[in-house]
DNA sequence: TATCAACACGAAACCGTTTTCGTTGTTAAC
DNA sequence: GTTAACAACGAAAACGGTTTCGTGTTGATA
């Protein structure tokens, strides 16, 4: 077993000093031609590199980032995570990946761990529990010691940091838009309870469709579910109960839950009633009949999210300017499928 | 900006030297307990926290785990994931996540980046490249290093080190037979190109079932699709040309997409075909039917993982005891849903 | 009063780098 | 024959901690 070797040793067995192994490393031009290749070669053989920590001490930088996101096995989180992973590593940045489980301790404790020179910068989408309770010191404080943070999806106005999100609202808007004009007129909500910044955006966007197009909104259509326990007698009760033509899901789990169980009723989709869901991915995609969905393009926000941080963390270095903070904002796009292709009657 | 404070800095303002500092921290006796109360309370009106960089790099460990998957929007490993940080952060460690990407040179690189001091252990699943090319050298030095490894699932039998797998060939034994007990007499195989061991260990599971129940192996049964790429026209030709009673698959994804196929060519699940599919995810429950799969219990296999590598860590500081490596197997568990359900005939 | 332990603290080494600032020895210029 | 310039290298500080080993001051003891 060979251990890694440093600097201290090479410098030792080739009977120099340190400084000038590290110098004739670099190819510094202090150094002899000479004592620079011997130095070289041995490195070579002895697969010298630098070892990363002694290098963040110094340097005060750690090519880290620390993404804090509340599930891991939830296909959006996982797609900005992937879209996070590949940005960082072409800057040649390693993500460290905590899971806050939708819970405020579990961030706020993942988040003290890898603020103590852990990191370069945060990007983080709040818990559900930090949402509700809208405390947010920790990421203030986070703020206040100049660290850069980048906030995604789940964002909150108290907050001011750069952050990425996607247009919930109008996107909302056009999907039910489009549900109305393919004739549709009883049109369904399922969603979460309101915490959650984006379902309430979601949810403003289908009100405001059905208000701009003259219909009433009328409440037991709307279904609000808690966000992750799964409660299919409350699913059931209101397909048995209510009467619609169209269903808009703030994400693709309900809507596939919320199909089959139409589809157990003796519903026909499309025909009978309409579905369009939030996010789109496997589940969309491979549903019986395919989903209508709203893509979210998690990987694009991933990949903004981290050019967002990387850039700040690289002119952090520079000078210290002053603050400014962006919000960028990725265009859903509504992918058609069949669960709304046919026109109604 | 409050940028974080240093041992040096409450030293100097509190007029001691920064070893009484240090200590006071500690609760050391050495200390006063003026002198330590002073110090602690200076600290916590500071916020003092001590910098993880400069521990490591005195105590030689990170607290970080390497963790090296093929791809992360991929339900098994993401599962798997989460069972490494759940136990990483039960026992205060970080994960380092870095995506290889089913790529070679990609993995190298990443495990290059990592090793050199940033990480205390690895956790991998090889990507489907290197399965091919059986280059291992990467992992070799690795090893050689004296860092700590874990392989799971995607392992390899020239590198010695610990494992944890699922028992691919029981289980694929176990579900082949379940059909055969069921009344299926023709049982088509859908899978992938060879080169991935989880796969080939599958269909071995599958042939020796066929061949212990005096069913007959028909090549023309097999479909082998490219690990990712879609094939979607090959699969439809399978099952234009071929006449089977029941499907397995080494995943769920190809299992969906191939019940669909069947559906669309008219055929009733489960009463015309049967389907059972490796990895159990939200796909199998949510599809339509919901499909009878094989629970590879990828979270158990992730806490297991860490497990073992945070042990091997924590001893490895101890004393140098002799090298020795375990292999775990997880028990693979069929769930069986509505696309096995009935008898046949 | 000399001796000694206990107490409370500081100096310094160390972890592995980088980098600034000497300090040599040689050579060219005057 | 001085002096200045330069080439080639080393010493040491710094990053932020921990820890070992002094050391000076007390108070008690013989």
């Amino acid at each position: 077993m060979k251990k890694k070797i440093t600097l201290k040793q090479i410098a030792r067995e080739l009977e120099v000093s340190i400084s000038t192994v590290s110098k004739a490393l670099k190819n510094s031009k202090e150094i002899s031609k000479d004592t620079t290749e011997k130095i070289q070669a041995f490195a070579k053989l002895y697969h010298y590199k630098p070892n990363n920590i002694a290098l963040s001490l110094k340097n005060k930088r750690t090519r880290n980032i620390g993404v804090i996101i509340p599930d891991i096995v939830h296909h959006f989180f996982t797609t900005v995570f992937r879209g996070i992973e590949q940005y960082a590593d072409t800057k040649g940045y390693n993500v460290i990946a905590c899971v806050s489980d939708e819970s405020f301790e579990k961030e706020v404790i993942n988040m003290e761990m890898l603020a103590n020179g852990s990191i370069d910068g945060f990007i983080l989408a709040l818990s559900a529990e930090t949402q509700q309770k809208k405390d947010f010191h920790h990421l203030m404080e986070i703020i206040d010691q100049g660290m850069p943070l980048v906030l995604f999806d789940r964002v909150a106005d108290e907050v001011v940091c750069d952050k990425v999100v996607i247009n919930d609202f109008e996107a909302s808007y056009m999907a039910t838009k489009k549900l109305i004009e393919n004739g549709r007129k009883r049109i369904a909500l399922i969603t979460t309870e309101s915490y959650l910044n984006v379902s309430e955006k979601r949810a403003q966007g289908y009100y405001k469709a059905l208000k701009d197009h003259d219909l009433e909104l009328d409440e037991n259509l709307i279904l609000r579910l808690p966000y992750q326990f799964e409660d299919e007698k409350k699913s059931e009760a209101f397909f048995a109960s209510t009467i619609m033509d169209a269903v808009l899901c703030v994400n693709e789990i309900f809507a596939v839950r919320a199909m089959r169980i139409a589809q157990g009723n003796g519903k026909k989709i499309p025909e009978d009633i309409a579905f369009i869901g939030f996010t789109d991915g496997i589940l969309s995609k491979l549903a019986n009949p395919a989903l209508t969905s709203i893509a979210q393009h998690g990987e694009q926000m991933g990949k903004v999210a981290a050019k967002m941080l990387i850039e700040k963390i690289e002119r952090d270095d520079e000078i210290q300017q002053v603050e400014s903070f962006k919000t960028a904002v990725i265009e859903a796009t509504l992918i058609e499928r069949e669960s709304t292709i046919n026109q109604i009657k």
